[in-house]
RNA sequence: GCGGAGGUUGCCGAGCCAGGUUAAAGGCGACAGACUCAAGAUCUGUUUCCGUAGGGGUUCGCCGGUUCGAAUCCGGCCCUCCGCACCA
């Protein structure tokens, strides 16, 4: 199909706005929605599957006689905009390259380029941008997109609606505020994200969490940072770094000494604390410490292996259980390793074995050292357990004493929580990234009881396509604790009660689709009223808000109630389709917070889950470089080529390989298909060959009956394959008993068109044009005739005829004679009453004279049907299909069993070759 | 580790939940034939091995078990992949 075709279309559809979706209390409505696209960017082929799955259900919903509504917003809250500006305001080459390659999708002159990468210094310029392209692109791929009812996150009524259900989620006590590590820049004087961290994207950085385990000298305390708490009970010293600075700052009225570097981060996580001096290695090394914990005085020794920077530059000194501290403890005299871990099956010390192992000699092996270092924190803390020199955490596994014992230190102030990060990490522009410590973080708390178990209700009552979803729902809602739902940074709303804040972008998305229903209303409420404030948004959405005439006037009390009309009819969701990665994260806020804040009436209905498009096994992403955009491949290979294959190549839920030499098999398979469509229909006095066109409607029913069973169960694979592969095939099969193709098609092309429009929605509608039938495919629906008794006649019968004809086949490949002839012998009454004696164990009633042939009857057991009476006639029926199949003229006959020779069987007809 | 998915015939990928009609759908690739001057496209057939009559042998990660019978059920082992959070 050329793409001038589609355009055309295209546009007929947006000037007829056939998709725009009217209440109508005649007809059952079907809400499905999709996440809205984030604009940063353009899309690509697989951002394409989710959206192209959901309109194929929506066109599908459509023909099924339901009143679909399918709309689309764009979603620019966050910080990803933002930082893509600055980037780009910075200079930077890779950003910038990237754009230009998207920009590159829509337009040829290279000053155009230079002139819109500039204004994307403005964020709200990449935003408008890609709205418009993106939309443009659905519209190119076909979708049946409701554009009336569009928003975007950023617009004015959005805000004033998150507003709202942040309210709520105040009023009940979902809201709270405390400690939080973030990542931040001092420099900067703010948190940063992956997107302002140096190879953020490809090379994550988290936030490990340490404990600062404190140790007790005379003059002051050392504060040791470790990952490993439960090794404490096999400390022999502390170690400080010989060319590292240390200070000492107070808390509480005492004095503890770190690394300068490690007060740098602690001050950024615990409150007002100060540097009172510096501190010589020279005053911490003729100290003795203790902790309340071992009961020996400790030592302290310099090591070089002891970084400043990372921790607190104070290091307790484990040897039995560490790789660097055996290596450093080595050459000291006093020092001897105590095992305090015991690992299953080896009784040495697991520090010696991997340091005979990974052959270490000394300090500088550093790379085996790290090898050898993760490979013991690895085993000790899957299999270790503690052993009996632990105290009350001895027999504990590894795993549990580490908890345990951390708590223990935490509670009674022996330890404190010191957070760095995973890797050294700069900012794009190049200042370092430490962990800091924010005391009003908002978070919602979604670890509450009543509403988890509202949660898991809402669960238990909607469908998951597939099934499994469902188990990782529960299990999510389990698990989900508190969650930041706030930056101080990013587009998007500000919480109203704490201005400083701006609602982060998964939490500004969770019950949104309810806008679509109102949103224009909305917005004509609010040029009356200058915001659509709070009572507004309970009395349309709660039903609860009272006193809108007198507040505000009759025709925003009018507006309000056909606001709250539309959302009565509309809402719930019926569908949402989503990707895999937002399982665990968007699909479970949008669930807990329909929850929290609406009504059960509201909660929604079922939920799709869409696997990923992958790329030689990688996600498709602009980093690997990988990425097709869905522009070029409309344009390449249409948009029907890219929606046929999306349906057809994988089942939605699995993962699909992204593969451009498939796309142009599904390509000629379309184009065959437009072929056929393009010849000329057969009059009205064609000759039908009854036994082909019998067959042939027969079997195009259950196609069309298959193919709306499995689509009803979202099994749009198979529905496909049903409905375009297997009918294709039949009018092969069609013009091999007779029934030509035109005449065939001329059968079943109404049906079979708007069967097909889900998929291959401008195709449909262009043959449904030529072929003269009025208004739209999309809009029509197919004629529910489900195939009769008849009809499973003759599609056994088929099938029957082709196992004969297989048989031919094989007997012809074997043997040597050339053949003239092939008979078929059908059996007859006799040989059937043997046949079922022999099967119902009746063996006595056979007559004597036929009792000779029960080994053969038994030796065929496996290829005798007895349901099959009509054998006869179905050779008769098929007969010049069987002849024209095998190329040799056929005969039939039908014959009583013969004790001496070969037989024909009840569903086993006799075959014999003649020839010479 | 926790949670989840999976290892199928050259490749991709169904089937396995409800064991027998499964040598195992479909697609791709390969081979042969038809059409064509030819190539491509399209169509027909073949594509585990053996076989001069529709037959037989060996197959569904590995080992073992249940059963008259297992790719399908059970146990153990090996291996692969995905999510694990504040990031859209």
């Amino acid at each position: 199909m050329e793409d001038s075709i589609e355009r055309s279309l295209e546009r007929g559809w947006n000037a007829g706005k056939i998709f725009v979706a009217d209440i109508n209390s005649r007809a059952r409505k079907f809400f499905i929605t999709v996440p809205y696209p984030y604009v940063n960017g353009s899309l690509h082929v697989g951002h394409g599957k989710t959206y192209t799955l959901t309109d194929v259900i929506a066109r599908y919903m459509r023909i099924q006689g339901f009143n679909v509504l399918y709309p689309m917003a764009f979603h620019q809250s966050g910080t990803p905009l933002i930082a893509y500006s600055q980037r780009i305001r910075a200079g930077e080459k890779n950003i910038i390259k990237t754009y230009r390659d998207y920009l590159s999708i829509y337009i040829d002159n290279p000053n155009q380029i230079d002139q819109l990468i500039h204004d994307f210094e403005d964020p709200k310029n990449i935003a408008d941008f890609f709205a418009d392209k993106i939309s443009s692109d659905f519209r190119r791929m076909g979708y049946s997109i409701d554009w009336t009812r569009s928003f975007a996150s950023g617009e004015d009524v959005y805000q004033d609606f998150v507003e709202w259900q942040f309210q709520k989620l105040m009023e009940k006590g979902l809201l709270v505020q405390k400690s939080y590590p973030v990542l931040y820049s001092v420099e900067d004087g703010n948190a940063v994200g992956e997107d302002d961290i140096k190879d953020g994207d490809t090379d994550k950085v988290t936030i490990d969490e340490y404990t600062g385990l404190i140790f007790h000298g005379k003059k002051f305390s050392l504060i040791a940072a470790t990952l490993r708490p439960e090794t404490i009970f096999g400390v022999t010293n502390l170690w400080v770094s010989p060319s590292g600075e240390y200070v000492s700052f107070s808390k509480d009225g005492m004095n503890y000494v770190v690394s300068e570097e490690g007060f740098e981060k602690i001050s950024l996580q615990i409150r007002n604390i100060s540097k009172t001096r510096k501190v010589s290695r020279e005053e911490i090394l003729e100290e003795k410490f203790r902790t309340e914990m071992v009961d020996r005085d400790l030592s302290v020794f310099e090591s070089e292996l002891v970084d400043p920077s990372v921790g607190t530059g104070v290091v307790f000194s484990v040897p039995g259980h560490s790789i660097w501290d055996y290596v450093g403890a080595k050459s000291l005299k006093n020092i001897s390793p105590i095992k305090v871990i015991e690992m299953p099956g080896r009784s040495d010390i697991t520090v010696e074995y991997l340091v005979k192992k990974y052959g270490i000699t000394g300090t500088g092996d550093r790379e085996k050292i790290d090898q050898a270092t993760a490979e013991i924190y690895r085993e000790e803390f899957y299999s270790g357990k503690m052993n009996s020199l632990n105290g009350r955490y001895s027999g504990m596994t590894v795993a549990d004493a580490r908890e345990e014992i951390r708590k223990y230190l935490m509670d009674r102030h022996m330890a404190i929580p010191i957070y760095e990060t995973s890797r050294k990490a700069y900012t794009r522009s190049d200042s370092k990234v430490t962990v800091a410590v924010i005391d009003n973080q908002w978070f919602i708390d979604y670890s509450i009881r009543w509403w988890k178990d509202n949660a898991h209700r809402a669960v238990e009552r909607m469908k998951f396509y597939p099934d499994q979803i469902k188990k990782s729902m529960h299990d999510a809602i389990e698990w989900v604790r508190e969650r930041p739902c706030a930056r101080r940074r990013g587009l998007g709303t500000k919480l109203p009660f704490d201005r400083e804040w701006v609602i982060e972008s998964l939490s500004d998305s969770t019950i949104y689709p309810l806008l679509y229903t109102v949103i224009n209303y909305l917005r004509e409420i609010r040029k009356i009223t200058g915001k659509v404030s709070t009572e507004i948004l309970d009395y349309i959405i709660l039903g609860t808000g009272t006193g809108i005439r007198e507040k505000f006037g009759k025709e925003v009390e009018s507006l309000a109630d056909s606001a709250r009309e539309s959302l009565k009819y509309w809402y719930p969701v019926d569908l949402r389709v989503t990707s895999t990665p937002h399982l665990s994260n968007h699909l479970l806020f949008y669930i807990m917070n329909h929850c929290a804040v609406l009504p059960e009436d509201m909660w929604p209905r079922s939920i799709m889950v869409v696997g990923l498009v992958v790329s030689a096994g990688s996600k498709i992403g602009k980093s690997k470089g990988n990425t097709v955009s869905l522009y070029n491949v409309a344009k390449q290979y249409s948009a029907d080529v890219y929606r046929l294959a999306i349906c057809a190549a994988a089942d939605p839920a699995s993962e699909m390989e992204w593969l451009e030499d498939e796309l142009e098999s599904f390509s000629k398979k379309y184009n065959a298909f437009c072929t056929i469509m393009e010849r000329p229909s057969a009059g009205n006095d064609s000759h039908f060959n009854e036994t082909g066109k019998m067959w042939f409607m027969a079997s195009f029913r259950k196609r069309l009956e298959d193919y709306r069973r499995l689509m009803d169960n979202m099994d749009i694979r198979n529905a496909t394959v049903s409905i375009f592969y297997e009918v294709m095939n039949d009018l092969r099969e069609a013009s091999k008993l007779g029934l030509g193709e035109s005449e065939a098609l001329s059968l079943i092309r109404r049906n079979w068109l708007v069967a097909l429009s889900p998929i291959i929605p401008f195709a449909s509608e262009y043959y449904w044009k030529a072929g003269g039938f009025p208004s739209n495919a999309s809009l029509s629906s197919i004629d529910p005739v489900a195939p009769d008794e008849d009809d499973q006649k003759i599609l056994y019968m088929k099938n029957y005829v082709d196992a004969v004809i297989s048989d031919a086949r094989e007997i012809l490949s074997t043997i040597r004679i050339r053949p003239m002839e092939v008979d078929i012998i059908v059996s007859g009454n006799v040989g059937h009453e043997i046949a079922k004696k022999v099967i119902d164990g009746k063996i006595a009633d056979i007559p004597h004279e036929y009792r000779a042939l029960i080994p053969q009857v038994n030796k065929m057991r496996r290829y005798i049907r007895l349901d099959v009476p009509w054998e006869h006639e179905a050779i008769n029926m098929f007969k010049d299909y069987i002849s024209g199949s095998i190329g040799l003229p056929v005969k039939i006959g039908v014959a009583d069993p013969d004790i001496r020779g070969r037989n024909a069987w009840p569903g086993r007809p006799l075959i014999n070759v003649k020839g010479e």
